[in-house]
DNA sequence: TAATCTCTCCATCAATTGATGGAAGCATTT
DNA sequence: AAATGCTTCCATCAATTGATGGAGAGATTA
C-alpha cells in the first residue's frame, strides 16, 4: 500500500500534480514574470499557501514545469528517431515535421515555454538549459546530416535549429499569424506543415 | 527660432527623446512586464516623475517605442525593395537576407520587441499591430512570389513568414544559440546568413 | 523686477505580489 | 480516546511598482 508521500510523487490526482498541471498551463500562457502564484492557485482552486506548501518558491515550480516538458520533448524525439530510421532522407524529414508539429500543436504551452526560455532575459535567473545541444545533434544524426552523433558540423546544427525554431514560431505565434493568413485552425496546421516541407526538403535533398 | 515645444518633438538630445531611446533599449532587453519605469529612468539618469511628465503612462511610452521601430522596419524594407528590383530571384533573396540580417543584428532590440509582440499574451493589453499583413505581402511581391501586391496566396505568405521568423529567432536567440554552435559573434552572423540562404534559395528557386 | 512657464525631483500612495506563521480540519497511528 | 502527522486556509508582511501632488530651480516673458 503506497504511503501518502509515495502517492504525492506519482498520482496525477495528487494536489502536487494538479498544481504542476495548472502551473504548466498558466506559465505557458503568460510566461514567468506575468504569471502570479495567485493565478496558478486560482486555476487549481486552492489558496496560495497550499501551493507554497507543496512547491516552495515560485522558481522551483517553474523549474519543475521546464523539467517535465524537457523530458517530454526528449521522449518525442526518440519516438521520431525510431520511426524514421531506414527511410529516405525526404521521407525522414517529412515524418519528423509531421510528428513534431502534431505534438506541439496539441501542447502549445510547450512551444511557448521553450521560446520564453530563449528570449526572456528575465531579471530573475530562471532559465532552462533544455540541454538543446545534445538533442540538436541527435536530430542531425537521425536526419542523416552527420555520420556520427559527435561530429555534427556547425552548419548542420544551425540548419536544424532554424527548422526547429520555425516550427515553434508557427505554433506559439498562431494567434498572431492565423488572422494574417486568414485560415481556419485546421487549414493553418496544414499550411504550416506544408510550408516547412516546402522549405526543407529541397534544401536538404538538393544535390550541390 | 524653434520654440521649446518644437524642439522637444525632434531634437534627439531632448529629454523626451533620450527617454525614448532608453526605453527602447530596456524594453527590448526585458520585455514590457519585466521592465519598470524606474529601470528606464535609471538608465537615463533621471527621476521617474520626469519620465511620467514627458510620456505619461508606461503603456504610452511602450507604444511609442513600437511605433518607432515599426517605421524603421518599413523603411528598411523599402530600401531592400529598391535594391533588389531587376535582379534574379536567387540574387533578390540573398540580398534581402543580407540587408535585413545586417540591420537586425545591429539593432537586436528590434527583433526582441517584435517577438515579444507575437507571443507575450500579456495581461496588460499592449500589443503591436506592426501591420505585418501589408508588408508581408510587399515582401512576397518584391521577391517575385506574386504577380501583384494584392493577390498573394496563403502559401506564399506563410513562406515569407517562416523566413522572417527564422531571422528574428537567430538574432534574438543569439545568447542561447551561439554557445550551442560554439562560434564567435562574427562567425555566428556568417553562419546565420549562410543557413538562411541554404534553406531558402533552393526552396524558392527549385523547379517543380 | 515681477509674473509666468517649463522642467525636475522628493515624498508619498495604493495596488500587486512573493512569501510565511499559525490555527483549524481531518485522517492515521498508538 | 489521545497523540501525531499531514493538508488546507486566513491573515498578514515586506518589497516592488505604477502613478501623482507639490515644491522648487531656472529660464523666459511682461
Amino acid at each position: 500500500m503506497p504511503s501518502r508521500l509515495e502517492r504525492a510523487r506519482k498520482d496525477p490526482n495528487s494536489m502536487k500534480a494538479k498544481i504542476l498541471a495548472s502551473a504548466r498551463r498558466v506559465f505557458g500562457e503568460y510566461g514567468y514574470n506575468d504569471t502570479t502564484t495567485r493565478m496558478i492557485a486560482g486555476d487549481v482552486g486552492i489558496d496560495i499557501s497550499t501551493l507554497y506548501y507543496h512547491w516552495g518558491e515560485k522558481q522551483d515550480l517553474y523549474e519543475a514545469v521546464l523539467i517535465e516538458i524537457s523530458g517530454e520533448i526528449q521522449q518525442k524525439l526518440s519516438e521520431v528517431e525510431k520511426k524514421v530510421s531506414g527511410q529516405s532522407l525526404a521521407t525522414r524529414l517529412e515524418l519528423a515535421i509531421d510528428m513534431m508539429s502534431d505534438y506541439l500543436f496539441s501542447h502549445p504551452e510547450v512551444s511557448n515555454l521553450i521560446l520564453f526560455g530563449y528570449f526572456n532575459k528575465t531579471r530573475h535567473g530562471v532559465t532552462l538549459d533544455i540541454s538543446m545541444s545534445k538533442y540538436i545533434s541527435n536530430i542531425a544524426f537521425a536526419m542523416g546530416l552527420s555520420k556520427t552523433r559527435e561530429t555534427v558540423s556547425t552548419e548542420a546544427k544551425a540548419r536544424i535549429l532554424a527548422v526547429w525554431n520555425t516550427v515553434l514560431n508557427f505554433i506559439s505565434g498562431e494567434n498572431f499569424f492565423r488572422p494574417l493568413l486568414d485560415t481556419s485552425r485546421e487549414e493553418y496546421i496544414r499550411v504550416v506543415k506544408e510550408t516547412l516541407k516546402f522549405i526543407l526538403v529541397p534544401a536538404f535533398t538538393a544535390k550541390k
